[in-house]
DNA sequence: CTATAATTTCAGTAATTACTGAAAATTAAG
DNA sequence: CTTAATTTTCAGTAATTACTGAAATTATAG
């Protein structure tokens, strides 16, 4: 392995890291060699450089492909396939998050959901199922958040995670407007909203904490 | 292992999961069979049911405190250690990201940090050092988000992750009232605030979308 | 303090996962 | 269609991780 430092280090650490990760030390080097790459790489230069055999090399990208986190390009006037990671870090994100819940998640919620459809029996079964249904309808609400989250774009995204607990703010001022007071509802029809709410929002609008949201950390 | 039926498919698809978790079997089974379980079980139980060695079932069980995701009992006249999962499976999300992020997240940060502070000096690195900020100010952005999320408590997070794309909507308010205009700023002071954005609250207000939160999906 | 119950450690072994080189399959140029 | 370049597959082997039983350690009751 011949690489500059800081990509050397980078490389290496992601290597390391891949274990917790739950990818082998291959992948997590081709990845990081490609993602700090200037330019698209070919299997026997990745290879080359991180002195993998070519089967390891053709088996990792193989595994980054799957997970949907390799571009591929191909050059005029040369047969071989070269890859590169894709620029926009936030799309890398989404992409890990999607394919991690695919993973990860799905294959739980659909055995949660077939266990919850099932009539329990045995004493200890209706237990666990009450508690079945707890995860199931947390991990339903998590993964209905994601997939909402997944369709906005990168600015927006960044924009709410900048707020971050500030959003609460904005939900209690929602929850007056629509009369959600300490959670007790009030009838749906508001037409004739009372000006507090319009004061509670020039509460929020002149709060400096919500009016520099752009500038956190 | 004799378990009733769907605590037994529940507990042997977390082991089948637990590879895909960072966890081996034996930790997913245990941890399952806890979750599940009415009441607190000692080691010798827990390997019991799920026909482990004692020692392996030491192992996991210092595996899963490791994680925080136990807690451990007493029972009267009696030396041995009872484990059970937290009843909120809300608080076992929240330290499950906890502790996930301070295994997958944090090492990489801390690496990122270093390695940009060096002077990058040969061309390779310096692009490579310019995705790395990428990289940093993403995971940054990403945890200082999730450490605020996790100071609130369940019920707000259940009525933000409700809302999913709705918060959307609410920026977009937030936005006008505050005086940016996609992405232009407007001076700090908002003294005589106009009228278009109480006209805007109503909107918001009447919003069938926003006034039924408590109920998607 | 002693005896015993309970838990942890650890060396050895089993099981799983990662990696290599050779051979097979695929692709595309001539 | 043939040939050569490239990629993939796969059987064998290396490395890592998981698991067990025996021994050591720790904790507590008397």
């Amino acid at each position: 392995m011949n690489l500059a430092p800081l990509t050397q280090r980078f490389v290496l650490h992601f290597g390391e890291m891949g274990s917790r990760w739950g990818i082998n030390r291959t992948v997590g080097q081709i990845y990081a060699l490609l993602y700090v790459s200037p330019k698209a790489l070919n299997a026997d230069e990745i290879g080359d450089a991180l002195a993998f055999s070519r089967s390891n090399v053709s088996m990792g990208l193989k595994e980054l492909q799957s997970w949907n986190l390799v571009r591929l390009q191909h050059l005029p006037n040369d047969r071989r396939e070269y890859f590169q990671a894709p620029e926009d870090v936030w799309a890398i994100f989404r992409t890990l998050a999607e394919e991690r819940r695919k993973r990860e998640i799905d294959p739980t919620l659909s055995m949660l959901r077939d266990a919850l459809i099932e009539q329990a029996v045995v004493g200890d079964d209706i237990h666990a199922q009450a508690r079945m249904k707890q995860m199931h309808d947390l991990i339903e609400l998590m993964t209905g958040w994601l997939a909402d989250v997944q369709k906005m774009d990168s600015g927006t995204l960044m924009s709410l995670m900048k707020m971050g607990a500030k959003v609460q703010k904005l939900l209690e001022v929602k929850d007056k407007i629509t009369g959600r007071f300490t959670g007790n509802t009030v009838p749906k029809k508001i037409a004739g909203l009372p000006d507090p709410s319009s004061a509670v929002m020039m509460d929020v609008a002149q709060d400096q904490t919500l009016a520099s949201v752009e500038t956190r950390s």
